[in-house]
Order: C-alpha cells, then structure tokens, then sequence
DNA sequence: GTTATTCTACCTATTAATAGGTAGATAGAA
DNA sequence: TTCTATCTACCTATTAATAGGTAGAATAAC
C-alpha cells in the first residue's frame, strides 16, 4: 500500500468516525508516522482529500454491489447482501457510512465533494431501483409506489437505520430494521 | 427573548445548517451582536450549549407531538402530522433535525449530550409506537413486526430522508418517503 | 557510461487564522 | 451593596496551509 492509499484509508475511518469537520492533518499523521505536510504534498487541501475519499469509497461500495450481482440473482437475497453491506461497515466501532457522514457536513463543504456524496446516493439507488424492479416482476415484491422512488426511499432508511445504531451503540438498530423493511415490501 | 434563548436559538439554527463542530462561539456572537465570553457567561462550555440545545428541541418537540394528539385522534392522520413536523424542520434552508445532527458527531460528544440525544430519539419513537399500536387496533395498519420495534425503523427512515433531501437540496425526497411509509403500512 | 537535470516523497519550520476559554473591569438593576 | 450581564483584553492550543530544503530515484543529454 502506498502512502496515498494509506493516507485514504486512515481519512476514511477517522472520516466515518468523527466526521469531517472533526478530524484533523494531524490526526492522520500521528496514526501513520508521517508529518502533515507530507499529507498536503499528496493532498494540496483537506477538500482533495474528502473527495479522494468519497471518490475512492464510491468505488469500492460500486465494485461491492457487482459481487452481490455475481453472487446471486434472486432480488430479496440480493436486498439482504445490500443490508450486509450496511452492517458489515458499521462494524463494533460503529462506523458511519462516510456519505451519510458528509451529507450532515454538506454546507461546509465545496462543489466537487457535493457531487461525489450525491454520486454514492444515485449509483446505490439506480442498483436497489434495479433490484425493486426485477423483485417486482418476479411477483416477490409488493410496492405501490414507483420503484425508482421506492429505491430512494429504503436507502435513506438504510442510512437512518445506521445513524440510529450509531446513536445507542446498537447493532441490532440497523440489523431489524433491515429485515423489516425487506419483510414489508415482500409478498 | 432574553440572551439565553436568543444564544440557543442561533446556536440551534447553526447546528443545524453546519454540524457541532463546524459552528463557534464566534459565529454566535456575530449574528446577534454579542461578544464570545459573554456566551461563556450563560453556556461555561461548548458542551454545555450543546446540552442546552438538546434539552430545549427536546421539549419543544414533545409540545408538538402533545399538539398532535390533542388535535387528532386518527393514527393516519398522526403520522401525517409527524412527517409535517420533519418537512417543517428541513424547510427552505434544509435544515437537519438536531439530534440526527449529533448523531454523527456523537464519538465526540460528552456523555450529557449523548442521554439528550438518545431521549430524543426513544421520546419520539415511543410516541410513533403509541400511535402505530392504536392503529393496529383499529385496523388501520398491518404491521408483521412488533410496534415498538417498527416504530425504531419508521424514525429512523425519517431521519434518513431528512438527511437524503439535504444531501440534494430536494424536499420531495422527505416528503415522498413519508407518504410511501404511511402508504406501506395502512391496509 | 557518465554527467546533468528533473521528479518523488518526504522533512523542518513557520505562518495566519481560528478555536474554546478565562480574568478582571464595569455599568446597571434589585 | 450585591448580583447580573456584559464588556475588554487576553491566553493557550490547534487548525489548515505554505515556504524552503533534502536525499534519493528516475530520466535525459552528452
């Protein structure tokens, strides 16, 4: 791993953490033994970095959704894998999706970060749309509502979910939820 | 209004628009014509404002949801007015609710802020429980999950929207993830 | 093949700005 | 007089960022 990628992947965390706006160039370079301007040659400012993390989170949560796509072809095992995913970057330290993350930071932050952060929300949502629609045609899933908008609906709820565990130190907060809400919409 | 008020107030609004840890004493003092340590006179630290802000959303949200039930006693039409209260919230400046706000700066929050938070969180979700048990009752709703339980998912999944619809400055991505939960649920 | 040059990846040292916080003076009200 | 609320005038720590320098690898010129 090169300094660049460790330097991504100590942001992240610390990103998924405490926020944006709550860690700092030090942080990072007291947890990777390099000096902060060693993180300002790879990274000119903090902003590159928040989108080197969005940019580079994006893709790994991306090149994760094609393994559920390889993996299984049926919709409701494909909806549980995405709910896996969800649980499994919590993990026991209780870690925020770091789009969620920044999407509370929104303000703060420039015009490129903006765009990844919605980037990460469209790419998850077109895949669960996807999801939606195949389930539907299959007669496995129930929805009145539009599934493109559906889709919208129950990855917010994902994120909720995960902001709700984080607030308690509560696993199951996210892992019911998930099940429930695959549950409501199955036939 | 006295100081005080007035201090939580603004405090209230930056917290919402910008995160904990993104607002200053300084900020604060500018918009309302006041200097730093005169906040540090009615709020000693930044952590007992933030105590503060809690307490006093807190309650001021209760007193809504006492507004509700004293004028309605229809389930649908509660949880209608719920949803209200958060599109309300956003308004035109997206602001987030308080504690979905906190919630991501909670590893760097004291242990006060964390019970104000986590009492917003198990206030309101008592509440929806209530108004989902009644509606069970009447026929209204169809639940397959424990009302107490679905009660965590649908305020999570609200406070997921909240954050959605900020995250593109769009108010429909709150407002039709209300309308499709309620949907979801009525028989 | 050797020399000259440029690039990479870090360093030390420092900056200006901002953070939260404190001590002590002061003016007015109870 | 004492209390309340505010002020002035600081302090210490930290922030992101920059300047300037260096050892060594890679590349180009001769």
């Amino acid at each position: 791993m090169n300094t660049a990628e460790h330097i991504i992947n100590t942001a992240t965390l610390l990103l998924q953490k405490n926020g944006f706006n709550a860690f700092s160039y030090h942080d990072i370079s007291r947890q990777i033994g390099i000096k902060t301007s060693s993180i300002h040659y790879h990274f000119p400012g903090k902003h590159d970095l928040g989108k080197s993390i969005m940019k580079n989170y994006r893709a790994l949560h991306n090149s994760e959704l094609k393994r559920i796509d390889s993996e299984s072809s049926n919709p409701v095992k494909k909806l549980q894998a995405f709910g896996e995913l969800f649980i499994c970057t919590l993990g026991d330290e209780f870690r925020m999706c770091p789009c969620g993350m920044l999407t509370t930071d929104i303000n703060t932050l420039p015009e490129p970060i903006k765009e990844e952060v919605q980037g990460f929300f469209t790419d998850s949502e077109a895949w669960l749309a996807s999801v939606l629609k195949t389930g539907i045609e299959q007669g496995l899933f129930s929805i009145e509502s539009n599934h493109n908008e559906f889709a919208k609906t129950l990855f917010a709820s994902f994120e909720g979910a995960m902001l709700s565990a984080r607030a308690f130190k509560d696993k199951a907060r996210l892992s019911k939820t998930i099940k429930q809400l695959i549950k409501l919409i199955q036939t």
